[in-house]
DNA sequence: CCTACCACCTGCAAC
DNA sequence: CGTTGCAGGTGGTAG
């Protein structure tokens, strides 16, 4: 066998290459499936062929279910504890670790101790790898290593249902709010900027981004809320 | 002449810099302007005569408009890399430069270059100077030297709409507070920051930061709350 | 505890 | 456009 990869060993590969479905929850066993190149829109074209030979039995280490923290501006993955301590090396001034991903290029993580939480984390170059891999909390990111080498590999999947954010046109699925307030719409700020505000007690005044895709998007409670351009808000009137 | 000051210097040194919109407030020219002492309730009796013997003619370096973060808890001044690799010693370890302030005072600055930003900075004793001189974002410090001797100067002027903190004595004359409650005064919390007591359920004190907009912000709850600015806050009535 | 300090890090706007 | 200056951060450490 080639290059494979977790459980997918068990099937073949062209057969699942055929049946890729992107950004979809799937069985854990499908998580290797070949998918696009990590947010690279060139082909490699130097390795396309050289890094197939750096095919290896991989030996599955870890997953985890990425928090909101994870994916989110403290740029940095909390490792849980165990899984640090049995697979990583002891991270210590300046310990970099090297994954290779799904189309065999490397990504660098600064690794390290925070005493302060007791915790292990990937820092520097991590949130690069969230953008590249547009991942999002509730997706799982998964750590493998080469059975022989010493090389380490991090595959990802998309969780079917985004949560990367809380979408307010879905607010009624939400737990109540905590909040009890009506939440108003104010004009537009200009520049990309609106302010809204959320009436309750204390009455406050919130900067609101408005993307590209006309969503407006502030955070309350640490947590990026998403509302639609064009719908009203719920409870705005 | 004795002294003195920046208009002066600015006609005979050069009109260059193309005089590059420094950032309003005030004209420059009364950047010199003698003000209070800084920031002090004694006065230095040994120097009252002898520092000035210090007075030499100066040339402007460069100014700066002070940032939030320049007076904030990062405890450290950015310094333009244009200014700082033109005007001040190549940055080594411990490099340390000497400023006299207006009242001849000497402060001692750390100042170093962060290689992982590229930028240079004044960092310990940074802190001190923003303290006692009461310094706001939006402020804006000017740095001279001697034209001879190798002597630094340092100079601020306040802006002209104070953005330090909030003026309790003014209260009156702010937007209506959007919290329902009394606020009351509390010790001057002497580090820039105002501390406020707001008796609501539940009693809570609050940092209040003022922006360079003039808008005035707190946290509540994990909430950026803003107010201020030109538009009453709705509902605070 | 807290604050300052130190050496890093990153997103982004401006050039 | 890619590059970079820098505003705004971080954890760790000393006191």
């Amino acid at each position: 066998m080639d290059l494979i990869l977790g459980t997918l060993v068990e099937a073949t590969q062209e057969v699942q290459e055929k049946h890729q479905q992107e950004e979809q929850c799937q069985k854990p066993d499908l998580l290797y499936q070949r998918q696009q190149v990590l947010g690279r829109d060139r082909q490699h074209g130097d390795n396309g062929d050289g890094k197939r030979t750096g095919a290896v039995e991989r030996e599955h280490m870890f997953d985890k279910v990425l928090t909101p923290s994870d994916v989110g501006k403290l740029n940095r993955l909390v490792v849980p504890k165990q899984h640090a301590e049995r697979f990583f090396p002891v991270a210590g001034a300046g310990t970099q670790l090297c994954f290779e991903d799904r189309a065999a290029e490397p990504w660098r993580f600064r690794y390290s101790y925070w005493r302060s939480s007791q915790s292990y984390v990937m820092t520097k170059g991590w949130s690069r790898f969230v953008r590249a891999a547009r991942l999002a909390a509730g997706d799982t990111i998964s750590f493998s290593r080469g059975a022989v080498g010493g090389r380490y590999f991090i595959d990802y999947r998309h969780c079917q249902r985004r949560r990367r954010d809380i979408n307010f046109n879905d607010a009624a699925a939400l737990p109540a709010w905590p909040l009890l307030g009506r939440v108003k719409r104010t004009a537009a700020g200009g520049s990309g900027g609106a302010t809204m505000t959320v009436d309750t007690v204390p009455v406050a005044r919130h900067h609101v981004e408005v993307k590209p895709t006309g969503m407006r998007c502030f955070r309350l409670f640490g947590v990026n809320i998403e509302y639609g351009g064009d719908d009203p808000v719920p409870g705005g009137g």
